[in-house]
DNA sequence: TTTACTGTTGCAGT
DNA sequence: AACTGCAACAGTAA
């Protein structure tokens, strides 16, 4: 489910759930999603409790008392709680978290690319540092003149260079082209091709969007109901995404669909030349 | 039935 | 170093 807005919306419902709960008995029904050990994961965390629960990007932390569990959901990853002892059978769900309050916490992720990891407190600054992630898209840590340097010295296409999460985290294939559309900016236009009134509209439009899609709760798209994140409504307010075909908001162009770095992209032609 | 597609990331190849 | 393609996996739609 994530990109950063859907990753904020299940980090609020797992610090409502989760933080002063103790964690009485962990287990995996797929124990190669922990890559830092599942026995050692369930080991360590048995009987800490959530102190609290961050967010860095699209990671989610889970501090507990000496370590902190890192979360990535990928593309499909959720999570539910089911009072324990009343866990429907499910051959997606992957990882049981047993609390204090009597309730479990399930971890389902139908392709299975979501990941854990299990880091002593501290560690993950260093971890975030080695993936070269860059500033949170908010006005207080997007620097608007290091991204136009680093726009600038590169020759990379622009939606490819925005998804790697090194100058600003959090955009994903859906707003990355809610974006690019609202700053008319092409996907494959090389960085160092843009206009500084360009960089401008990019750096303001990824800080505004992704922010009013934290305050809808999230895109709701081809998914399940009734986990974290997806009661979001920011679905009803996308203007070019899975809109191929429909007319553009703002010249009634019909938005194509072209591959960008291998990932569908929704373009207006008409607002977005290369 | 086959093929292409899917809200991600990281690795192997050139 | 910079770029590309693809793999991890399972389901859905055409």
């Amino acid at each position: 489910m994530p990109e950063l807005p859907e990753v904020e919306t299940v980090r609020s419902g797992l610090e409502d759930l989760l933080v002063g709960k103790s964690i009485v008995n962990v287990s995996f029904a797929y124990p190669r999603m922990v890559l830092t050990g599942a026995d050692q994961l369930a080991q360590l965390a048995e009987g800490q409790t959530f102190q609290a629960i961050r967010r860095r990007g699209k990671y989610l932390l889970l501090d507990l008392d000496e370590h902190v569990i890192i979360s990535h959901l990928r593309m499909e990853g959720k999570y539910l709680s089911f009072p324990s002892g009343q866990v429907p059978a499910n051959k997606h769900f992957h990882a049981f978290f047993d609390l204090s309050d009597g309730t479990t916490l399930v971890y389902q992720d139908v392709r299975k690319f979501g990941t854990m990891e299990m880091l002593v407190k501290g560690e993950e600054e260093a971890y975030f540092q080695a993936r070269k992630l860059g500033p949170e898209p908010t006005v207080e840590e997007f620097d608007l003149a290091t991204f136009k340097s680093r726009l600038q010295a590169s020759k990379k296409s622009i939606k490819p260079y925005l998804l790697e999460q090194t100058l600003v985290v959090g955009l994903g294939n859906i707003y990355v082209d809610e974006v690019l559309w609202a700053s008319r900016v092409h996907p494959l236009r090389p960085s160092n091709s843009l206009k500084p009134s360009e960089i401008k509209c990019l750096h303001e439009q990824t800080i505004g969007i992704l922010a009013l899609a934290v305050e809808k709760r999230g895109s709701t798209i081809r998914s399940y109901k009734n986990a974290f994140g997806e009661i979001g409504t920011m679905q009803d307010f996308l203007k070019v995404y899975g809109r191929t075909g429909q007319a553009c908001p703002r010249c009634q162009t019909s938005i194509s669909k072209l591959k960008v770095g291998g990932r569908g992209s929704h373009i207006c032609p008409k607002c977005q030349k290369i």
